[in-house]
DNA sequence: GGCTTTCTACTAAGGACTTAGTAAAAAAGG
DNA sequence: CCTTTTTTACTAAGTCCTTAGTAGAAAGCC
């Protein structure tokens, strides 16, 4: 999904060069499929013999759901146990945290 | 594992009770033991005829490196924009923003 | 001590995901 | 037009997860 949500619009192919991975052209073929399958991109029309495809969710969305769907399995659905569980996993430097304070304050104001 | 968690020692048919599901009691046991092949639970000595197992890893430990793997996937590990999609996410009360600032407050002072 | 109940170990089936092969269709090229 | 290449559709094998059944061991009960 990455590749194709920086693509905009990818055949097989230009999947199969940008993924890094060495992955059978089928590989690719069978995983955009299921996507497919699953609502997630959709097919275009063809562009010289293949097919192009093109992200049907946007990855803000799909942060967002799998990040509600963590915070049900983790902390109760709780949003704000989660925040704090991040804040206090010394994962996060002084600048994120003074970043986190701004967007605190902002998304106050804007409630 | 939220059941072995909430009681520091349990057997099988303990588990089979509180989980409010209706599981055959060979699949909560085969569960048990793949959670023990995994290192997440531990066995302990028998009470009657039954094995007890209780957590080998925290609730907190989990909740971290989960909270880490998935911000890797989503957020390439970036934890300060995985925090910031939560707060923006609309999810979120006041007295959460505040709550946060707050333990970013704290967190930057412990630093 | 033999029957009954309880528990465990082993096995297995079905679904989802990843990987890839094969065959056929479609296009390209001489 | 016939051969080669590219792309697709279908199939399949392997792994992991969830669910549960069966057989045998262990304990309990007259």
């Amino acid at each position: 999904m990455d590749i194709v949500w920086e693509h905009e619009s990818v055949t097989v192919n230009e999947v199969v060069d940008a993924i890094g991975r060495d992955l059978a052209y089928t590989t690719v073929l069978t995983t955009i499929r299921i996507l497919e399958e699953k609502g997630v991109v959709q097919r275009g029309e063809k562009i010289g013999r293949a097919y192009t495809y093109r992200a049907a969710v946007s990855r803000e969305d799909v942060r967002h759901s799998m990040l509600h769907d963590l915070s049900e399995q983790l902390f109760g659905g709780n949003i704000r146990s989660m925040v704090l569980s991040l804040i206090d996993s010394q994962q996060i430097s002084k600048e994120d945290l003074r970043a986190v304070r701004r967007a605190a304050d902002e998304a106050e104001q804007n409630q």
